[in-house]
Order: C-alpha cells, then structure tokens, then sequence
DNA sequence: CAGCAACTTCAATATAAAATGAAACGAGCA
DNA sequence: TGCTCGTTTCATTTTATATTGAAGTTGCTG
C-alpha cells in the first residue's frame, strides 16, 4: 500500500531526439521528483539538464522534451527558485542558457527545510490547541486522550530535533 | 517553491459532530498523509482514530467524517495494510471496531521500504544501463557525461547505505 | 441453507493538478 | 521611441486522482 508503483515511461514522440543516457536520467529523475509532489515536467527538465554536457535554452528543452512554452518557463522558475538549476551567461547570446547544480542533497535540503519544517511547527501549534481542549472533554476519556495528546507531542518534538541535525549531514 | 501551502480546512458540514481535539488531529494528519501521497480520506480516517479513545466502526467514521462507504472501506484497508490502523474484537458484536496504530514510526518505515528502496533500486539499474550507453556518445562529450553519471551513483550508493541505518533507527 | 448485515469492489462522477498557448510584458537595439 | 525576440503569466483545456454509491460478495445466525 501506500499508492501505486506505476512506471513512468517515455511517450512515443520524443523517443526520437534522446538518446539512451538521456532517457534513462529524465525517468530516474520523474519517479525521484514525483516523490517530492513535484510535476512529471519538472522532473524531465531536471533529468535533460543534468546529462546535457552543455547548457541548454529554453527552446532546446521545449523541443526536445516535447512540452509547451508555459511548461518550460515555470519548470525553469521553480528548479532555479530551488536552486536546483542555474542560468549561464553564453557571450554574443540573448536568450538564456541553463545548467542542472549537480549537487543533489539540495534537494532533500529544500524539501526539509520548505515542506516538512513548517508543517511540524504547525502541528506543534495544533498539539498545543488540543492540549487545552482537554478540558471540554468528559472525564471518563481525559487520561486516555490526554495519553494519545503526548503520544503525538513526543514525535513532534523528535522530529523538531532531528531534522535539523540531518539538514547538517547534508549540507 | 516545491509546492505550495494550501491549508487543509474542514468541510463545514462536519463541523458539528467533531470537537476540537478531532478536528485538529484530523487536519494535522491530512497533512501529513498528504506529504506523502496519500489521500485526504486517508488523513481524516486515521486523525479520527487517533485521538479516539475507544474503538469506532466503518459506520461511525463514514457519519462523523462525512465519507462514503467505499472512502472509509478503501482508506482502511489502506491504513491496515501499512499496519498504520488494527481491528480490535468487540465481544458481541458483529461489525469490525478499528484502533490507531499510536507508534507513528510505523508511517515512515513503510514510507521507506515500499516507496523509496524500490525507487532507488531501480535508479541503480538505470545508471548501469546509462554508464553501457556512454560508448553511444561522441568523444567529446564523453567525458563529461561519465563524470555526471558517476556523481548520480555516488548519490544513489549513498542513499543505499543511509537509509537502511534510519530504518533501524525508526524501528 | 435462506436471509441479512457488514464489508468490498469497481464503473461512473467529481475534484484537483498540470499542461497548453495566446496575450501581456520587458529588455536590448536601431 | 518603436521593433523584435525571449520570457512570463494566466485563463482554458486536458489529464490524473480521489470519491461516490450501487451491485456483488462474504460469512454469521436463526
């Protein structure tokens, strides 16, 4: 359980302009960033960038990958807004050219740091809410509740501990 | 970036057979699941329970959270299956009374195990064929892409040997 | 072993998320 | 200043995911 296994796999039309390398990485890179509830998209502009030896343009991912304007332009926004990209100037050139930071515990450090961090301090907040409705509750279910109250406190203070000890193993 | 908030808010419809104390619960635990691809039904059911201090039935949940029989079936198979929630007998009676599973280390060993090990498993293989395909490439890019091949399976072996060493400390 | 209550399944539906592409924007250049 | 190319934005469309509930199944009970 825990949701389905379903591979990804490459749509028909692109098999054509990448190669073996290419594919392989875009796929890895779809099922790792899936994980993370990010967007197939932004998983195949990650997976491209980081086998190309070169940077590539907006264009170039468009095409390539097969996916509209908007898609490349906001993928691009939200991987360089995670610093999980970079644009790099190409001299004598206008539009942008853009590179993967091959440094992958960015990653996790991002996630941690923007998903799980802020969602363990609100229910911090909400374990403190609880705490103080135990009073409306009847007698008879105030120590069995009160019980489960700390039960869940004991685990957010655990995690309020740990994790920023693993954002240090990663950065 | 990596998603956005969009707090989980309570339909207003049940807000009357819910308290205080479930209500939070509940929303901290759709948050949560969320994290971790799992549906709100999922989230509510398990919240619900956790704070409950008694045993409650399909037909209870279905009422106080407003689902449907096949959201409070399916969900609960779901949370047995990851061993997140047991029936418990009830003399006399005929219909199953479910309990929270409290030890929520439980989540993130299942997590683990059934969504990220298969994932990494499966990179490897991927970076094994991607290194096969290096001879595809012309020369000069070679090089480059051998480097940014090695630098992904110094990841996925690290990642190999990590987390192992986290389920034992979970468990 | 018939009837029924409890539960499961699954096709249909509703909801949420992502992709599209046309229109708006803006930076550089003539 | 007015063009033009590259980019961003966002309303609409498409696709994916979750929920519903009726029909099917199971197994207790009288």
């Amino acid at each position: 359980m825990l949701s389905d296994p379903k591979q990804a796999v490459p749509s028909a039309s692109k098999g054509s302009s990448l190669g073996t390398i290419e594919r392989e990485a875009i796929e890895m890179f779809i099922n790792f960033f899936r994980l993370l509830g990010l967007p197939k998209s932004v998983g195949e502009i990650y997976g491209l960038l980081f086998v190309s030896p070169r940077p590539l343009t907006m264009e170039e991912l468009m095409r390539r990958l097969d996916i509209s304007l908007g898609a490349a332009s906001q993928g691009l926004k939200a991987l360089r807004s995670a610093g999980a990209v970079k644009a790099v100037y190409s001299p004598g050139e206008r539009r942008d050219h853009f590179v993967a930071n091959l440094e992958l515990s960015r990653f996790a450090s991002a996630f941690i740091k923007e998903q799980i961090l802020p969602k363990l301090e609100q229910a911090s907040v909400r374990a403190e809410r609880m705490e103080a409705a135990l009073s409306d509750l009847p007698e008879a279910e105030r120590t069995e509740t009160r019980g489960r109250i700390n039960e869940l406190r004991r685990w957010l203070d655990r995690g309020r501990t740990m994790l920023p000890v693993a954002l240090k193993l990663l950065g």
